[in-house]
DNA sequence: TATTGTTATACTCTATAACTATA
DNA sequence: TATAGTTATAGAGTATAACAATA
C-alpha cells in the first residue's frame, strides 16, 4: 500500500465517486434513523450549538451552507419544542443568539444515540485499519466542506 | 502515523463526527452546484443507470435506500425530460426497465462536469496523501451504505 | 446603505396509503 | 397471495423575494 497505484485514477472519477458515496450513506442514515425524535437538520443544529455555544442564525447558516431563512425555520421549530432558547446579542440589537436549553442538551444526548445506532454497528464491523482511514477522512471531509 | 493514537477516540464520537461531516459536505455540494441542470437525485439516478445498465425502479430504490415510489417520481421526471426511456422486462410483465437515452448520456456528461467543478477544485488543493485517504474512504463509505 | 432576521411562497425529495396489473 | 409499479397526499428541507428593525 505504498503510493501511486491509486493516484492513477483520474481526479474527476474520484470526485464523482466520493459525492455519490456520501449521498448514498446519508440516505441510508436517514432511512435507518428513528422516525420519532429529532429530524436531521434539527440534529445538526443542536450538535453545532453544543459544540460552539450561543450562535447567531447567520453563523449557523454559513457553517452548514444553507440560507439564513432555512436555518431560521429549523431554529424556530427547535424553540417551539423548548430545546433552544433565544438571547439578545449584548451589543448588536439586530442579532439573536441561540443556545441549548437543559432539555435540549438531554434530548440531543438521548435521541442522537438512538439515531446513530445503525452506523455504530456498521462501523464496528470494519477492521481497525479501516476505521482509522474513516477517521482521517472525516477531518478531510470537514476541511473540504469548509474550504473557500 | 503508526496506529493507536487514533483508536483512543470513542467510536460514538467518531460516528457522530462522520455523519455530521458528510452532511456538511453534501449541503456544500448542493449549494455550489449549478442551479440550471439536473437535481441531485436525478444526477444520482442517471449515474447509477450509466454504471449498471437497464435497471428496475425497485432495484434503483434499494441501491439508494429510498422507497420505490420516491425513485419512481425521479424516473418519471427524467423520462418527461427525455433523458431515460422505459423498456418492458423480457419475462416479467410487472417490471419496467429504465435505460439512459443518447440525450441522457450527453446530459449527464456535460451537466455533471459543471456540477462537480467546485469539489474538483477543492480536492486539487489537498496533498496527494490526503487525496489517497479520501479515495480509500470512498470505498469504505460505499461499503457502510450497502452493509446489511 | 448594509446587515440581521422574519414572513410568505414555492420547489425538491421523500414517506405512507390505496390502488392496478401481473406472477 | 405476493410483487412491481402508479397515483394521491403530506411533511421536511431548502430556496427566492419582500419586508422590518438596527447598525
Amino acid at each position: 500500500m505504498k503510493a501511486s497505484s491509486e493516484t492513477s485514477i483520474p481526479l474527476e472519477t474520484a470526485v464523482t465517486e466520493l459525492s455519490l458515496a456520501i449521498g448514498q450513506l446519508l440516505r441510508r442514515l436517514r432511512a435507518e434513523s428513528n422516525p420519532d425524535g429529532l429530524t436531521w437538520s434539527q440534529t445538526v443544529a443542536l450538535a453545532r450549538l453544543e459544540k460552539a455555544g450561543p450562535t447567531t442564525t447567520a453563523d449557523l447558516a454559513r457553517a452548514e451552507s444553507v440560507k439564513p431563512q432555512s436555518m431560521g425555520a429549523t431554529l424556530a421549530e427547535l424553540e417551539r419544542e423548548g430545546l433552544v432558547k433565544r438571547h439578545p446579542h449584548p451589543t448588536d440589537g439586530r442579532q439573536v443568539l441561540f443556545a441549548l436549553t437543559a432539555e435540549g442538551v438531554e434530548a440531543r444526548r438521548k435521541r442522537n444515540a438512538a439515531k446513530q445506532k445503525w452506523l455504530l454497528a456498521a462501523m464496528a464491523k470494519l477492521d481497525p485499519d479501516e476505521r482509522r482511514v474513516l477517521l482521517s477522512a472525516t477531518a478531510l471531509i470537514k476541511r473540504l466542506a469548509e474550504a473557500d
